[in-house]
DNA sequence: CGTTTTTGACCAGCGC
DNA sequence: GCGCTGGTCAAAAACG
């Protein structure tokens, strides 16, 4: 499978002392952005690959321009370790915050059918948010939840549009962004924002949430998935093993914090149903791809 | 029949 | 202030 680009690329980018800001190739800021080479091989088959495939994460430094409101997600992951119970009355982060404006929606338009009652703050940012390039030819991978498509959107510069999608979750308010990079056609750029406020709605194939084995970030032996949304409050395991050391890291990274990271992240498999079409739709061609793109001049202090 | 997708319209933020 | 663009809503259509 081709690179698409340049792992090479990363070190110079993600350096910097901090300093770098990472944007989708459309310009959305992020809190983490990983890059993939699985070398064409799917979830399920990298579960098996003895040797790690090039992960990175990266975390960009907070900057004074971006959207985002939260910041170093690394090191301090917006987890909230209550109960799941939280879910129905508390959400946690914004989450509660997009919720409130929706529930309000249901009144609020019938209110004023003409002036849509669209929320004040939506540019605001939401929580968190992770981008995955991954190479496949379906747009929506699936990756465990459920989400519901509320939107597309022609995007300028690009041939593609971009399509949003929201948690079916009733009390979360994780939502993604899909689209295609325009340089190539094959990449998806999956933008998730927010973060899960429950399990994940499937199980997977042969593995029992509680009884799955969860090896942990020091744990050994296997491969890794990062899908940084799977973050809920519940304490249940991951489905998937995580190993540290299945990672490779980037040395201007800090493995320590995107251990911590990890740890405070819940991975969840591909559901049942995705199986069907393993080969044309899970997160299994993740890319590194041409990140761009002028780093802002915010120095770290 | 319930759920999801499609799609045009609306709104807010931002740059000029 | 105006126009552009991204993000979201919501009715209708499609789907299972």
């Amino acid at each position: 499978m081709a690179n698409l680009a340049s792992l090479d690329q990363i070190p110079s980018v993600c350096g910097g002392g901090g300093g770098g800001f990472f944007d989708t190739p459309q310009g959305y800021g992020l809190d983490m952005l990983a890059f993939h080479d699985y070398g064409g091989a799917s979830l399920f088959d990298m579960l098996q690959q003895p040797t790690p495939p090039q992960t990175l994460m990266v975390k960009p430094a907070p900057q004074a321009s971006t959207m985002l409101e939260t910041s170093e997600v690394v090191n301090t992951p917006p987890t909230n370790s209550s109960s799941l119970s939280s879910s129905s009355n508390e959400p946690v982060n914004d989450v509660d915050q997009e919720n409130n404006t929706r529930s309000d929606d249901a009144q609020e338009k019938n209110a004023n059918k003409q002036l849509k009652p669209k929320k004040k703050n939506q540019k605001k940012q939401k929580g968190p948010r992770f981008a995955f390039m991954t190479k496949t030819e379906v747009d929506h991978l699936d990756d465990g939840f459920r989400w519901r498509k509320y939107g597309q959107k022609a995007v300028k510069n690009s041939p593609f549009p971009r399509s949003y999608y929201r948690c079916t979750s009733a009390s979360c308010g994780v939502k993604k962004r899909v689209e295609r990079l325009t340089e190539d056609p094959a990449v998806v750029v999956t933008t998730y924002e927010g973060i899960h406020i429950h399990p994940c709605p499937v199980t997977p194939r042969g593995m029992l949430p509680e009884t799955a084995t969860y090896g942990g970030l020091g744990g050994g032996g296997g491969s890794s998935y990062i899908l940084p949304q799977f973050h809920y409050q519940q304490p249940l395991r991951p489905f998937f093993h995580n190993q540290t050391n299945s990672l490779s890291f980037n040395n201007t990274t800090t493995p320590s914090s995107y251990s911590h990271y990890l740890q405070e992240r819940q991975s969840c498999p591909p559901s049942m149903s995705s199986s069907l079409h393993r080969d044309q739709g899970l997160l299994q061609d993740m890319v590194s791809f041409q990140i761009r793109k002028e780093e802002p001049k915010v120095e770290p202090s």
